[in-house]
RNA sequence: GGUCCGGUAGCUCAGUUGGAUAGAGCAUCAGCCUUCUAAGCUGAGGGUCAUUGGUUCGAAUCCAAUCCGGAUCACCA
């Protein structure tokens, strides 16, 4: 149990005692003191004053007294301050947490809940490469499946990859008209970036054909379906769908490229999966549930033969599922798709990871799969997150101001080499330690800095300041966690008897029981960014936990501790601070070396 | 126009179901390496929490209105 719950429950008992009537933790507020003030948690009295008809100093002179004679063995003293009771929880009972977990590695985590939650991410297009905005995606992804395992959730993590369509034509129609018969392979471009560079060779050419046909005299509507590139991609997309053989082969040999370049980011950037959905497998799944829907009256069909949903009673529109031709639209296979989901695995919740842009689309997506009476329909999460926007405004694939995910990747790495480098404290390492080095640094740090902002907002990255290794950054972490690994390995050296047990009349300076505090939240921060989804409550603990160790570490000595049982503290400390940074980080997708 | 999201320091962001004098990092300035890694530590300056009103012991937080920015409302995906 968390301090802060086990001083509700005395408080809730105290008053209990004390004014001789029922409480709840919902009474009164418990918060940690702030660092102005004597104590380590605080109950706002002033909510209980009503009810109670006495004044907050009277209520906190009888509560603390109370809470001290009731519980000598947790609480040491408190102070009233203006209606707000600071307690001093006892040093026992942070040297005891100490104790308790400072060789547990599995700290913090729980134990499995016997539910199952399916996480999609990434998801992404096959006519281009993977950009900034997916890396907040695949990030943010990766983690809350790491940090829904470590709560207890057996996880899965899926992606649905959008390898058909028109998007894909257009760069099919591009190779055709301008390749001549380059590769990736004759090229030396990696796959994805090639099957991209078409993609972006189609709409200059489109551009062009569009800006000819206006000046022959056409409207620019017109222009733009009438334009000859335009035309032969519409084309092309339906030969896909009849399945002409040398339009097959074309878009299996480019997706075949994309996928080998995705590989190569997936891999580098630490994103996996356990099941990868592609869309030309289920875009026509979802078709027998709108006759089903039809049926159930869920769904109506009007004149035309096109079939519909009334959402008006809920806030929203009316929404197509079915075109008049028959063939579905894209909402039809999702829901297909979704159904898929928890026949195949039984899910008790299914998450999406997609960008806010589609929250209208996701909130019509839920609930025709309740009206549908779809199991578990109720459980489906949109994990919305915000756009990564750049200083000049937002990233536009046709504009060029896209930040690439592979070079953003390069350049981190870069980075990272000259500052190791400058540093020169990893001199006497092997060129493929080195390797891994740079990687994790340069990774760390990029990941830190989507992770570290709340997934629903928009957020902005500056690509003219690279992204900091000083800070609340990734680096800094790990650069905690190197040092803390440094202080231990020379404890190692010596014959210190680190696992006797330290002196429980011990006291413990400010900045020992701080770090201390810090530590007792991580279980209770670990729930919260699950229940929450959100990785930055993580990271922001994790920074919080870090900065204390530093200042922890530049005011006590470790190694040259005043005696022995501050030595065994301080190393336990230490070990136990360590063990939570790299939980943390792991959480995150982040390693944290040893040495930096 | 309807719906939804956002607006906190020069910049990027925190700020728990309302709680004490609104916090970090970057940038700026001033200190700290003969002592466990200075990718660090300590301190200073920097705020009309978009605006106005309301709710109450108390509002960045809740409510209403207004201003500004964004998303979305396709027989596109």
């Amino acid at each position: 149990m968390s301090v802060i719950s086990l001083l509700q429950e005395c408080t809730v008992a105290s008053l209990s005692k004390l004014y001789q009537k029922p409480f709840t933790s919902k009474d009164f507020q418990v918060n940690q003191t702030k660092p102005e003030f004597e104590g380590d948690y605080t109950v706002v009295l002033f909510s209980l004053v009503k009810s109670l008809k006495l004044s907050p100093d009277a209520i906190g002179q009888q509560l603390g007294a109370e809470l001290l004679a009731s519980y000598p063995g947790y609480f040491s003293a408190f102070n009233l301050i203006k209606g707000f009771l600071n307690i001093t929880v006892k040093d026992d009972f942070w040297t005891g947490l100490l104790e308790k977990h400072y060789n547990d590695t599995g700290y913090g985590k729980r134990a499995r809940n016997g539910r199952k939650v399916m996480v999609e991410y990434s998801s992404p297009n096959t006519n281009k490469p993977l950009h900034l905005g997916h890396l907040r995606n695949n990030f943010l992804g990766w983690s809350v499946a790491e940090i829904l395992k470590a709560n207890g959730y057996e996880v899965i993590k899926s992606c649905i990859v959008n390898d058909r369509g028109i998007h894909i034509c257009k760069s099919m129609i591009a190779w055709q008209l301008f390749a001549d018969g380059a590769t990736p392979q004759s090229t030396g471009i990696k796959g994805d970036h090639f099957v991209g560079d078409y993609y972006v060779r189609f709409n200059d050419a489109y551009k062009q054909q569009v800006e000819v046909l206006v000046e022959g005299g056409m409207t620019k509507e017109e222009a733009e379906k009438e334009a000859p590139i335009m035309k032969a991609t519409q084309q092309m997309l339906l030969d896909w769908e009849a399945g002409k053989p040398e339009v097959m082969e074309l878009w299996k040999t480019m997706n075949g490229w994309v996928y080998a370049g995705f590989d190569v980011t997936y891999k580098r950037i630490g994103s996996d999966f356990d099941k990868t959905y592609y869309e030309s497998d289920t875009y026509l799944l979802g078709k027998d549930i709108v006759q089903q829907g039809l049926d159930k009256k869920v769904f109506y069909q009007k004149e035309d033969g096109s079939i519909w949903i009334d959402l008006t009673a809920d806030g929203l529109d009316e929404k197509i599922v079915q075109r008049k031709d028959g063939t579905s639209v894209y909402i039809t296979q999702d829901i297909g798709l979704a159904l898929q989901k928890y026949e195949q695995y039984g899910i008790d919740q299914s998450i999406y990871v997609i960008g806010n842009e589609q929250n209208y689309h996701m909130k019509v997506l839920q609930l025709i799969c309740q009206k549908l009476g779809m199991p578990n329909a109720g459980n489906i999460f949109h994990l919305s997150y915000g756009m990564v926007e750049l200083t000049t405004g937002k990233m536009k694939s046709r504009e060029g101001t896209v930040v690439d995910a592979d070079d953003l990747v390069e350049e981190m790495i870069a980075t990272s080499r000259k500052h190791t480098e400058e540093l020169g404290k990893v001199k006497d390492f092997t060129p493929d330690e080195l390797t891994v080095l740079y990687e994790t640094i340069g990774l760390g740090a990029m990941k830190f800095y989507l992770l570290r902002v709340d997934p629903k907002k928009t957020m902005v990255f500056n690509p003219e300041e690279s992204i900091d290794f000083h800070g609340f950054t990734g680096p800094f972490i790990q650069y905690t966690h190197a040092r803390i690994k440094s202080i231990l390995r020379k404890m190692e050296t010596e014959p210190s008897p680190t696992t006797e047990r330290s002196a429980p009349e011990v006291s413990l300076f400010k900045a020992e029981k701080e770090l201390l505090v810090i530590l007792e939240q991580y279980p209770t921060v670990l729930e919260q960014s699950c229940q929450e989804h959100d990785p930055s409550v993580l990271a922001n603990y994790i920074f919080g936990l870090a900065k204390q160790f530093n200042s922890f570490y530049s005011e006590h000595s470790v190694a040259n501790a005043e005696n022995p049982e501050k030595k065994i503290l301080r190393t336990k400390l230490s070990q136990m601070t360590a063990h939570v940074l790299k939980s943390g980080m792991q959480l995150l997708g982040i390693g944290v070396p040893d040495r930096m």
